[in-house]
DNA sequence: TAGATTGTTAATCGATTAACAATC
DNA sequence: TAGATTGTTAATCGATTAACAATC
């Protein structure tokens, strides 16, 4: 299935998904928009020239159904069945994913967390038993893994990452603080909270 | 100071970083913009046009000196000094981003964290004591603090944020999954890994 | 010198915005 | 109907790339 959809569109997706969810929550029922917009510091014509690369889900004169919009964003995301995510690295960062309450109802779930220290293999974190590293291969080829988190010290995120896609992981989030570099058709992000700080601090005189 | 480089210029000076760190690490002397370019999958006229707008940093025929360059890459951000960071929100972020080592020698550093659970209140992470909210405004004060990261529940993130920027936070790094609004000249940088992950999943056909 | 790479200009490419006809 | 808001087109704006003179 092919795309000739800008992928800066698609980064704002998710970021539409989360004002509907948080407007579906507080139970409103319609929205435009104007009022996404707001929310979202973008404008109006962004977010309809957005949502226009994947149908007409509004109504002129009214706005879009919160509900159905939401809906098909999450099919449009391919969220809306779960994907099963392996954790690799068990240290606090490491915890914190296998602990985050924030993937219900998002689209993912944790299922295992894997770690090459034997002081921490066989301990449990929230429910799961963190697994050796070299069981990880099996794991994936057997659960049919996609997706991995990866929060592993830099110096080995480059081995974990082509270990994961050599067998068949398609997408990382990358927490250590590095570049890793994969092959064509395979998706990495990062998450690096001293880049994002850094982003700030430039303007701000110390 | 007053600047016309263009934002996403300055979004991926971190990542420029980020990278000459890691040759610095390996104790390379040296590079282009096109091992830069290589390393981070950029074309190597951006990465020349990017750090155009600050300087000229490098020599023809030879390339950019990497401490130098690296230097003056943390100058330009206003790393070359450590910020304090408060981190408010003592669950299992809060308590990853307390132990985080990554912080070390790339500007930053935790100086506290708050939460409002009395369970919590007084309990120890990392050497940190955990203080109530209650106090969070006389420490800001008292320390200058200008850097902040959000790691509580969605539903209360924008109070917290508004109290924070109320006492003269300037940048907020919010990891909850929640756009919140702030006034102009306050930053705020988003950390949420479902919208990465949703991010690549768009691409994965399920 | 010959080879390599920068810094910069101009050209291209792509994204955002403005505006409005369509229509609920 | 009158008012409001979509979806879309065209215009504007901005970012990336290509190319090359300068020069180490």
């Amino acid at each position: 299935m092919s795309t000739d959809i800008p992928d800066i569109v698609i980064g704002r997706l998710p970021i539409y998904l989360r004002a509907l969810n948080q407007l579906a929550r507080q139970g409103q029922e319609i929205t435009s928009s104007r009022e996404l917009g707001q929310l979202l510091g973008i404008s109006s014509a962004q977010i309809r020239k957005d949502l226009s690369h994947f149908g007409g889900f509004g109504k002129q004169g009214t706005g879009y159904h919160v509900e159905i919009l939401r809906k098909k964003l999450e099919q449009i995301l391919n969220v809306d069945t779960e994907w099963s995510i392996v954790v690799v690295g068990a240290g606090h960062i490491g915890h914190a994913l296998a602990h985050y309450g924030g993937f219900v109802n998002r689209g993912f779930r944790v299922v295992a967390v894997f770690d090459n220290d034997l002081d921490k293999i066989g301990k449990k974190i929230d429910g799961f038993k963190i697994q050796p590293m070299e069981d990880i291969d099996d794991f994936i080829d057997k659960h049919h893994i996609k997706l991995a988190m990866v929060a592993v010290p830099a110096e080995y995120a480059q081995d974990v990452a082509n270990k994961l896609i050599e067998h068949g992981v398609r997408g990382i989030l990358n927490y250590a603080p590095i570049t890793i570099n994969v092959p064509d058709g395979i998706y990495v992000q990062y998450i690096d909270p001293v880049a994002e700080l850094q982003h700030m601090t430039f303007y701000l005189s110390s």
